[in-house]
DNA sequence: CGCTAGTGGTTGACTCCTCAACCATAACAC
DNA sequence: GTGTTATGGTTGAGGAGTCAACCACTAGCG
């Protein structure tokens, strides 16, 4: 890498290089696991979490958008596979014709309870384990900070 | 959510979807800046960010897959873009006629170095500066015990 | 009302990545 | 040597996500 102004230290970038590395190792491995014994891939897992809370069971898309943080394009392709297969319904919404409620069906409250064990077992294994208490505070902390950072200033395409 | 035998706590759930969410939030802001002030894409930005190293200029295709941990066909496509583009040329390997030389063009070097001090400055926009010199450390050694961890559990796959 | 602007959602084209199949060459066994 | 296995790399199909264009409906303003 070239020399620049304001280039990383060696504390800096040891820092940004583990955060960056750790982060798509662990996305890539808990991908695999999932979709290996549950058949869902991370899209479809985060969907039916969604609805399957029990204050949830249904929702309008853009709701969803909202709580996945999701582009409405991408959820409308998502839905509409997860509907083939039977996980999920569309239905009329009834305040807004221009708007959709997607429900849980049975098939796919099934699949979520059956994923879910295994999943956390995995996200244990690989993340919540290896830290104490004081340090999953410390994670937190940290990373919610980036959180709050990039909501504060939002990108050029948002303003 | 259905409640599970080892479910997360309200600490765990706290720092895990914290972490995911940063990293995910943050890959996509950093990726449409870079995209948007280069051109380049985050891969294109990594593959150049090897071969640009002083020390480095030219590699075959399996070292720039260990060190990217990328597979290999992925390098392939990626490569073969980037050719096309004029950033960097396919070589026979005179030590091995099966393998194939990555190097650096011209057009390559001026790419990343007008690409990394905007780039640079973003990831300390949205990450370095955020934390003090003691916080970097404690990312780093955090997120290294994950890698480690993923590093000496090797996924069924793998096996 | 009637127009216009905004919102909710879908679609299709395109890019990026993964996976499995494949080809060529190299390394090893006997 | 010859046959077998392993390695380096490419290819094509398919899944997943983004973007821009579009349609239908709603809301706000005169």
């Amino acid at each position: 890498m070239p020399n620049e102004p304001r280039w990383l230290s060696a504390r800096e970038d040891r820092a940004w290089r583990a955060f960056k590395h750790a982060s798509y190792q662990l996305d890539v491995r808990l991908s695999r696991e999932l979709l290996q014994d549950s058949g869902l891939t991370q899209a479809d897992y985060e969907v039916l979490a969604v609805l399957s809370d029990p204050s949830v069971e249904r929702m309008s898309a853009q709701d969803l958008c909202a709580t996945l943080t999701w582009e409405k394009s991408r959820l409308s392709h998502q839905v509409r596979g997860m509907q083939k297969r039977g996980l999920i319904a569309r239905e009329p919404n009834p305040d807004d014709a221009r708007s959709v409620v997607v429900r849980l069906l049975p098939a796919g409250r099934r699949a979520i309870e059956e994923a879910a064990p295994a999943h956390v077992e995995h996200v244990r294994q690989h993340f919540i384990d290896l830290f104490s208490p004081a340090e999953l505070d410390t994670i937190a902390t940290l990373n919610e900070r980036v959180l709050r950072q990039l909501a504060d200033e939002p990108s050029e395409a948002e303003r």
